[in-house]
DNA sequence: CACGATTATATGTCTAGACATATAAGTCAA
DNA sequence: TTGACTTATATGTCTAGACATATAATCGTG
């Protein structure tokens, strides 16, 4: 047998299973606008005409791609293509170790302050919690290669992470901990551009006035605010990318 | 027949199907750490005894678990629970007009400048065209209840989107127009901050100097660019909100 | 002990059926 | 014409099998 020779891209040589080909047929079709939105897209028994299989297997390829937003089915009437999403983009945003370590570029990270109080009035507000307790309260800066990469200012609430009463955040970075140590339900990231005040500024290594990025980040796990923070990136220098496929 | 008693609340009568109560019921088990991330969850054999079904109805729920991400699916070795995402945010930005009547706010449109004319070399750099060619550059700006929310400044590759050459902008804006008219495949999105220049703090009425959110967004369609749009909004009183489920 | 061959196992894909269910379209009576 | 009822149809879910395939674990050999 010759197959031996495809040895190290098997891939190449192994055409796609029989649903990924119908999946990927039909997506092209979508993609090139071929088929427009709201183009009724044959029902599962011509399809399974066309590529002389079981109703299975094309409903296999057509669940997919009502998974992914592509089509739009509905029981009787058919199964139709999606008018574009009004833009929907995936923003990958590790923790900031990872997000540094990815650029390849050396990671610093500085405890500035990290305390352990009662929650005031204006936490329990930052939280959403209604009853008092205890946070951990941490302000910290990220550099890249020795350079100020962002100043981080971060409330955790004891009462959903009791954990982090034990955790040493003067070795490790919060927000790497909570990633690997918590699980969380939902987030909410709300992006913001201010001007540096005097504390941000000399954080940061920049002047007053500069512009700054700002990301503040919830984190819920099952309607409990586990965590709260605010960042603050320099604005000229900080980019935040999202590369997303359409439509 | 009772069943009318539920009418308007079907779904509160009737209970989940069944592979999706084991998706359901897989997922609570992960979500609330009980199968904590490198767990290797029961095999298809076994969870269709615990479940009294076919291979094929838990099957279908592991493999939409698998595609959320959640798990992880090994050959021979199991399905195992994966660690939690590095934050996955899906970020919804719909056209600007769509964003502005959305939060029930009357949308405004001024076409500031809008030029047909053959791409300079600083044209072809942001289109990463590399032929010379024709394009259409548009200002634009938007406003919710006749405050200005972002002003526009916008190219669009003739060679790609040949039909942009007799739509008429002053009426609908360019953003709209393309979301409408032409499909893309792939988009990217930056963001940064900057402080106001003169001509963009006199187009939002804000101060020289005050923070301004730039969004930069390239849209492709098969490795072509179809249009270069950079967005300033004011920085103080706008946001980018983004809410997305875990793990 | 190291390494190559074999085997067992869990997932991956697919089939040819079945019944359930939502609903568009057609029918008929008030 | 309108509203209520019926019917046809496309999708939704499920079964009990089948064979394919990747790979962890085992076994055997030098």
């Amino acid at each position: 047998m010759s197959r031996i020779l495809y040895r190290g891209r098997p891939d190449a040589a192994s055409k796609p299973t029989l649903y990924r080909r119908i999946r990927l047929d039909i997506e092209r079709r979508i993609l090139t606008g071929e088929w427009p939105p709201g183009h009724r897209i044959p029902s599962e028994h011509q399809l399974m005409a066309r590529y002389h299989c079981a109703r299975m297997t094309v409903n296999k390829a057509l669940s997919e791609l009502a998974q992914a937003g592509l089509i739009e089915r509905r029981r009787r009437a058919g199964t139709f293509v999606r008018r574009p999403q009004h833009l929907s983009a995936v923003l990958k945003i590790a923790d900031i170790r990872a997000e540094i370590t990815a650029l390849g570029r050396s990671y610093g990270y500085q405890l500035i302050h990290c305390k352990r109080r009662a929650a005031t009035a204006a936490d329990r507000a930052r939280l959403g919690a209604d009853k008092a307790g205890k946070v951990v309260a941490i302000a910290c800066r990220h550099s890249a290669d020795n350079v100020p990469f962002a100043v981080e200012d971060r409330l955790i609430d004891l009462a959903t992470v009791p954990e982090a009463a034990t955790a040493d955040f003067a070795k490790e970075p919060p927000g790497s901990w909570l990633l690997h140590h918590v699980p969380w339900t939902e987030a909410e990231h709300t992006i913001s551009a201010v001007v540096a005040d005097d504390r941000t500024a000399e954080a940061l290594d920049i002047a007053v006035g500069a512009p700054c990025l700002v990301i503040d980040r919830y984190t819920w796990r099952s309607a409990r605010t586990l965590t709260a923070v605010r960042l603050h990136y320099p604005g000229e220098t900080h980019r935040l990318v999202a590369r997303f496929r359409g439509s």
